[in-house]
DNA sequence: TTACATAGTAAGTGATCACTTACTAAGCGG
DNA sequence: CCGCTTAGTAAGTGATCACTTACTATGTAA
């Protein structure tokens, strides 16, 4: 009777509504996920959801463009990259910000992962905005050390995604199956230790290696195994 | 009516509809998946399906099981480590198999990811059963190597994790981003790229390195960024 | 206090969900 | 041919799905 009933304005209701329908999303995905679950937690009749949203999928949607305006990936990456200092500290410093960053925030990579799964039409642009702009920055360093002949004539994008590989799928497998199996990783001893591997593996040989040959004696036929793997590589635009 | 209607026999039927689940399931999830689906697809009244199986849940399970019993990865691993060779043929070659495993049969990956991301509960069997021995398995392989002295003193299950991280994580965003995009990347270079990449970043740095030669003898200068983390002396402390 | 725009709700809509009941029809040994 | 098991179906069940309609409650400007 007495309770003082709170009437939100029309934009505060509708955050309210998204940060819910973003947590449940991520959570158990658009098929699993009900509006009146979504209102349900919101403490809202159901109707309400659908004056502000015109259809569960429209919904869905705004959920998925907030998530990625509010976390910018690739400004992070770039001041990563300006920062400088030695590669294993770039590196191991952007692994471990990748998995810091997922292991206090799961929602995102769960909301791009269903996405991806559950339609593969709608998660196209989510990946293209989130992961593909992210992969050709971090491509373009590391043709820019192989260009100076630091790094090994690899395909920037290959070995970019090699390098995020380690450290998402390590964080992904963490929080998909991770448990308490694998607590005990320390994110500091993670990125270090992959950024390492990755790197060394980077390393071009000697001061003047030739891009293409790979000193590899015992076995002939592995010769000119390394070669770019196709051009192609590039990541958008259908 | 002259169709020649076909009645197949318990097991077959159980066995079709198993089939046709396991590719709806793989393609949409659990919750994006109707029995009455499964039951036009199989081509049958939908009651036949609760026939053979109590519930869409039970009949879920006996999808999972029957994928991890069909493909033993675990099996694979073993001959492929006991084959043997060179490491870097040994990981090339398990990286390539784990590709074209995968670029022929999404089902196995698309259902696990599923599972982990729809149910917790249910996806943790599936991930024992199926990824966790695996790790173990790859993890010992590297051990030994360490103890060899031929491998750097890393985790091997994190070594193990970043190996297979870099594969799988290509193949995932292969499928589920990739499309047509990526086609032109060539299994067998990207495998031998990566295991490349892994296995130079693993290698002990010493300049005994025995059987397997891979020697970098020419001009230790390009890896004074590597000062303190890769020298032999390294080698027992952790 | 009234007027009004709007935040919020109660009670639906038909469609579809997983699942059941009651039945028919095919095969097969005799 | 019969008798019996069993593959297969028609037609439901209540619950729940996304979504709507018609209404009430509330803050605010006059």
């Amino acid at each position: 009777m007495a309770t003082t009933q709170i009437r939100f304005s029309a934009a505060d209701r509708r955050e309210q509504i998204l940060e819910v329908a973003t947590r449940l999303f991520a959570r158990q995905g658009y098929q699993g996920t009900t509006t009146k679950q979504i209102s349900d937690h919101a403490r809202v009749n159901e109707a309400l959801v659908f004056r502000h949203f015109p259809s569960k999928e429209e919904l869905y949607w705004a959920v998925i463009e907030r998530k990625i305006n509010s976390a910018c990936p690739r400004e992070r990456l770039r001041e990563n990259l300006e920062i400088g200092g030695d590669d294993l500290v770039i590196f191991a410093r952007l692994a471990a910000e990748i998995l810091e960053r997922r292991a206090n925030d799961q929602t995102l990579s769960r909301l791009l992962l269903f996405s991806a799964l559950e339609n593969h039409r709608l998660s196209h642009r989510f990946f293209r905005t989130y992961v593909a702009e992210y992969y050709d920055m971090l491509a373009d360093f590391i043709r820019r050390r192989i260009a100076e002949g630091r790094f090994r004539d690899v395909d920037p994008l290959l070995a970019a995604r090699g390098f995020l590989g380690m450290v998402i799928y390590h964080s992904w497998v963490q929080e998909l199956f991770g448990g308490r199996r694998f607590q005990d990783f320390n994110v500091q001893q993670v990125s270090r230790t992959l950024a390492k591997i990755w790197l060394q593996g980077m390393l071009a040989e000697t001061k003047i290696a030739p891009p293409n040959r790979v000193t590899k004696s015992k076995n002939g036929s592995s010769r000119n195994q390394f070669q770019r793997v196709g051009h192609a590589a590039r990541v958008h635009s259908d």
